[in-house]
DNA sequence: TATAGAGTATGACGTAACGTGAGAGTCAAC
DNA sequence: GTTGACTCTCACGTTACGTCATACTCTATA
């Protein structure tokens, strides 16, 4: 199919498609001699995902993260799309029923609270879009960061003494004794600030090596450190996971 | 209440409300010596009308147009609003049950045309206009700028004829004499070359403002033309019925 | 009463996700 | 062989804020 097929089928704009194709978002299966895209039955299962994310606010850069993540699944993306799409239906219902009683408080047969004007408009608790987040996105790392930084300087000391002591291994077995022993120290003291599954403890480590920010970051306590604590971390999970 | 407490009421950020500020959409009732903001109850309820506007898709400028239009009415606001979000409700139903055909045919359940997967995706006019076309009809929308397209030289004449009395209108009263006599005979030109009801015609109207092709269109006769004779169609509309 | 900490103000530049031409090549149809 | 619809690649414009930087204000507390 030509990208204007593509467009008139599902209501994005050609323009859409080019900046798509331009940041390696959907990039067309194959292009005529003549450089036209021509887009195959998978990258329309691709725009699928694309604009179902992009309906419950993802922003671009961060679809084609998820989209890219070996750990990404289709079938559960599009489980996790479902519970989205609910939320955000039982949302509306919210704010219907939000008009509904102001309807009726102009009309005098009733009164309503600040709070109660805004019910249903406050996306910044969206916990399926936190999920998400927590599964395959790198918010799991900010997160991280920002509850450390909450829980004071305490914390913050435990962080980096646990910081100090995965480097000094960096250079050794992520699948050893102590390498174990360290990690789980860090699983022990992610969970004291948040709430990490095994999966998403082996998908925050993916996270380490995949998004520059956080290598950058993770990497200043040593060089690799980040790509050691990865394997460690995978190392933990696979084996917690088998008992 | 000042901004942080009106943001954390509503969800919406600090400098969203600094920006509504600066562009006049949202300007405090009061502020304080030292320059302040300081919104009341009024701010407040203003601040509902607008996130809920936005929420439905409208950009910010044709939100302040209508908040600042003469024939504004809450209650009638609220109203459409409703409708509005009714439709995003409905358009959310048939994401979900895309959804749901699509894991079954990842299952092997089932298979789906191209056009299945992209059942309420088409976003490229705004829920409204959907809402719009199901309770006018298709016709209604198309119709009048095709048929004189087709009805030849004359009749394009007369109709710009039309447009440029109304322009010269646009910045009095919609429900004045000499725009509803304005109107009316545009109400007269629309019934010689398609058929429209009273209902049909305030329809019309709606999609003046809510379709920005046909507002792009209207608005190259004078800026604000589009709003000002939706104004005055609603109540040519209005006006006649009661009689 | 001094001072820290939280809140607020105004610029001003940055960003995301396209929109909107401009200028030019491509393709099927009549 | 010439329309007319479609396509391409720049490249600048736009919307709705985000994100500093810098500076002022207010209040709780040592």
């Amino acid at each position: 199919m030509k990208v204007k097929e593509v467009a008139d089928l599902t209501g994005v704009s050609v323009r859409t498609l080019h900046h798509y194709d331009d940041i390696g978002l959907l990039v067309p299966d194959d292009v005529t001699e003549a450089g036209y895209r021509v887009y195959s039955d998978e990258n329309l299962t691709t725009l699928q995902q694309i604009l179902f994310f992009r309906e419950v606010g993802f922003p671009l850069k961060k679809i084609k993260e998820l989209l890219d993540s070996p750990s990404f699944n289709r079938l559960e993306a599009f489980e996790l799309q479902r519970e989205m799409l609910l939320a955000k239906h039982r949302q509306l219902e919210m704010m219907i029923q939000t008009i509904d009683k102001t309807l009726q408080t102009e009309r005098g047969e009733m009164t309503m609270t600040n709070e109660e004007k805004f019910k249903g408009f406050d996306f910044s608790s969206n916990p399926y879009e936190q999920e998400a987040r927590n599964r395959w996105g790198d918010e799991a790392v900010d997160k991280a960061n920002k509850n450390v930084a909450k829980f004071g300087k305490e914390t913050q000391e435990e962080m980096n003494r646990i910081y100090y002591n995965l480097a000094e291994l960096r250079h050794t077995d992520p699948a050893s004794v102590e390498a174990q022993a360290a990690i789980s120290d860090w699983y022990t003291f992610l969970n004291k600030i948040g709430d990490y599954s095994l999966e998403a403890f082996a998908g925050l480590g993916e996270m380490y090596v995949a998004d520059e920010r956080f290598t950058k970051n993770i990497d200043q306590f040593g060089e690799g450190l980040a790509l050691f604590m990865r394997d460690a971390m995978k190392a933990y999970a696979t084996r917690r996971k088998q008992v």
